[in-house]
DNA sequence: ATAGGTATCGAAATCGATTGCATAAATTTA
DNA sequence: TAAATTTATGCAATCGATTTCGATACCTAT
C-alpha cells in the first residue's frame, strides 16, 4: 500500500501562487488577507484535501491546544462523567484531550505527569491519587506558566485552581438526614484521611452528631482504604454484630453503602427499619439496589465543565499571578429508600 | 509569575560541550554514543531539567506516539473500561493517549476524526457511533499508512483491524440458556440492527429459537433505538399486558434488561418464575440490581489492551498490506438470579 | 608503517506552521 | 501631482529534535 504524501501549505503555496505566509494566514483568518483571498485559499485547501498539523503549529507556538487530565481510574462512574464533561467542552473550544490514570499510585502520578508536560500541553486538570502527599511533581507546570486545575481531590498546599464540591456541608446534610430520620447511631464509612474529600465529610458527619448532642463513638467510625465492595461488606458485618449495633450508616461513597445494604439485608437486618443507609457520588447503582440508596449526588459533569474552562480562559486572558480561583459547587441530598424511616415509602409495600 | 525558559538538547549541548547531534542520541540511547558519554549526558539532562518536547520530535519523525480514541460516551460502563485497558498498554510503551466521543453522532465523528488527525496520532481505535454509514472520513488515514482499530462495534464494508467478540454465539448461548431453563416465548430487546452488535446478537437468538422448534413472533422482538432505561420500561409493559406474555426477555444490554426487572417486580410479575431475563455486558448494576441480572460478559479491558497492541505492533512491525487482522475474543454468560428457574439459588430464601 | 576497521561524535538539512519586518500596490488626502 | 495611508502579500528566521553523511581518532593486523 502507498502512503500518499502530506498536503503541506508549501504545496498550497505553490498551486496557488501564493506564499506560505498568505496561506497560513489565510487559514487562520488575519485580517490583513483579503476575504477574496481566503476564501479561494480555504476552498483549495479542502479540494487538495489540507490537513493542518498541530505538531508544526505547537511547536512553533509552543502550545499544543490540548487538554491534559490525570484522574485515578477511568471506569469509576463520577470520573468517567467528570472526562465526559472535560471532554465536551475542550472539543467545542477546538482542543484535544489527552487522558491519563495514576490507578491511585503515587509513581504513575509523576510519570504521568511528566508524559503530559512533554506533549506540551495547554493545561492540566487533576484529581489526586490517593497516595499523593509531595506535590513537587507539578511545579514544572506552574514555573511553565501551564495552569492547573485540581478537581474533586485536591491539594491543600499548592496554589492553583480548584474545583470542588463542598464535601463538609455534603457530610453534615447527609448525617444530619438520618438524624432527623431517627437516627441516633450512626456510623460512618471514612475514606483516607489526608484527602480532603473524605476528610471534609468526616468533619460534617462530626459536626452534625455535636449539633445534635449525639455522642461520638470511635468504634462506629471505620476507616477505609478504598472504600469498595468487599471493605464494605466487611465493615458492615463487624458492625452489626456489635452488642450495640448502629441504626444508619454515612458512607463515603456508594459502592460502600450498597454492600452495606447488601449485607445488611442477608443479615436478616431490615433497611431503613433498622438501619438507614445514605451514601455519595450517586451511581448508577444507587438508584438499582433494593431498597434503592439515599445519597449525595455529586455534579461531575459540570465539574468537569468548569475545569476545562478555567483552563481555556487562562490561556486567553494569560493572568499572571492570581493562580488560585477556587470553585465551590453545591451537592444534593436524593432521599431514596434506603434512609426514608418517617415517611412511608411512596408506592405501595407490594413485592418486597 | 516569571516563566522559565525551556530546556533545550543545545542548552545541553552547550554547557556539556557536545553537539546536539550527540544529545539528541545520547537520549535516545543511540549505540554509537558510548555508554560513558550517555550517562554523562543523562545525568546532566536530569539535573538541568530537561524535558524532551514531543511537538518537535513528532514532526521531524511525523509521528506522535500518540493513539487516538474515538468513542461514542465515554461513562458508558463498557467503554470506559475499554478505555481504561487502552490507557494502560500504551502508557506502557510510552505512548500518550487522546480521546474524543461522538455521542453517538456522525457529525461529531468526522469532526473528531478530523481532530485526531491533525495531531498526527500514531493510530486510531474506534467504537463507531450508531448513526454511521458511511466510512469516509476514515479513509485518510489509511491512505497515509496510519492504522485503525476498529473495536467493537466496527463497519462490514472497511478492510481494517478490528477487535470484537463473537456476538452471534453470545446472543445464540444467552437465548439457549432461557430455553434450557424452561422458557418458551422469548422476547428480544434488539438494537439498532446496522451495528453490527445488534445484528448478530439477534440473529443469535434467532437461530436458538429455530433450533430448538420454538417459534418466532415478531410481535415478541422489540426494535429499540438506544436501549435506554425508558425505553426498557416501556417496552416490558407492552410485553407484560399482551394478551399472551413472554416468559423470558434475552436484552442486548443491561440497562434495559435492568428497566425490564424492575419493571416487571412493580406489575406484579415475578422474575425469574413468570419472566426470565438476560442482559449483555456485565455493567455493575447487573449484580446489584434483585434479582440480580444474568448476563453475558464482554472483556472489555481486554480488548482495549489487544487494539492497542495492534496499533503498537503495526508500528513496530509496519506492515504494509495485511491491514485486516480480526481478532475474535469470547463472552461468557454469567447466571445469576435473574434467569435461574431450573436450579434453586444457591443461598436460602432468607429476607426476599 | 600502512590499510582497513571501529568507535565517537559533529555539521547542517529537515519536518510544517507562524510571524516580525519589509515591500509593493492601491487608495486617499493635501 | 506628490505625499500619506491603507491594503495585501512576501522573505526569512524560528520552534526543538532527528538523522544523513561524513569526519576524526584510535586500534589491529599484515
Amino acid at each position: 500500500m502507498k502512503i500518499k504524501k502530506e498536503v503541506t501549505i508549501y504545496d498550497l503555496a505553490k498551486e496557488l501562487n501564493y506564499s506560505p505566509s498568505t496561506i497560513s494566514r489565510a487559514l487562520n483568518n488575519h485580517k490583513s488577507i483579503s476575504k477574496k483571498t481566503i476564501k479561494l485559499i480555504k476552498e483549495a485547501a479542502v479540494e487538495m484535501g489540507y490537513r493542518p498539523n498541530n505538531l508544526a503549529a505547537g511547536l512553533r507556538n509552543n502550545r499544543s491546544n490540548t487538554i491534559g487530565i490525570l484522574i485515578s481510574h477511568i471506569s469509576r462512574p463520577f470520573q468517567a462523567s467528570l472526562i465526559s464533561g472535560i471532554e465536551e467542552t475542550a472539543r467545542k473550544a477546538g482542543y484535544n484531550v489527552l487522558i491519563s490514570q495514576s490507578n491511585d499510585k503515587y509513581e504513575n502520578e509523576i510519570s504521568n505527569t511528566n508524559a503530559l508536560y512533554d506533549s506540551r500541553i495547554t493545561g492540566l486538570i487533576v484529581s489526586l491519587s490517593m497516595e499523593t502527599v509531595d506535590m513537587g511533581h507539578f511545579q514544572k507546570f506552574i514555573d511553565k506558566g501551564i495552569p492547573i486545575v485540581f478537581v474533586d481531590r485536591v491539594p491543600d498546599n499548592f496554589n492553583s485552581y480548584k474545583v470542588v464540591i463542598d464535601n463538609y456541608t455534603a457530610g453534615y446534610s447527609a448525617t444530619k438526614h438520618l438524624i432527623e430520620q431517627g437516627c441516633t447511631r450512626i456510623a460512618h464509612f471514612a475514606g483516607a484521611q489526608h484527602r480532603n474529600i473524605y476528610e471534609e465529610r468526616k468533619k460534617g458527619y462530626l459536626d452534625a452528631l455535636r449539633e445534635y448532642g449525639l455522642p461520638i463513638e470511635e468504634d462506629l467510625i471505620i476507616h477505609f482504604k478504598t472504600l469498595s465492595f468487599e471493605e464494605g461488606n466487611k465493615a458492615t458485618k463487624k458492625l452489626l454484630k456489635m452488642p450495640n449495633p448502629p441504626d444508619g450508616i454515612f458512607s463515603s461513597n456508594d459502592t460502600a453503602a450498597v454492600s452495606a445494604i447488601m449485607c445488611a439485608k442477608k443479615m436478616g437486618v431490615s433497611v431503613p427499619q433498622d438501619l438507614a443507609v445514605i451514601g455519595f457520588n450517586d451511581d448508577p447503582i444507587a438508584s438499582i439496589v433494593q431498597p434503592s440508596l439515599s445519597t449525595v449526588s455529586h455534579p461531575a459533569n459540570k465539574m468537569g465543565t468548569i475545569s476545562a474552562r478555567r483552563i481555556l480562559d487562562h490561556s486567553v486572558q494569560n493572568y499572571d499571578n492570581d493562580l488560585s480561583e477556587i470553585t465551590v459547587l453545591g451537592t444534593e441530598i436524593i432521599v431514596r429508600e434506603s434512609s426514608l424511616k418517617k415517611t412511608p415509602v411512596l408506592e405501595p409495600k407490594q413485592s418486597r
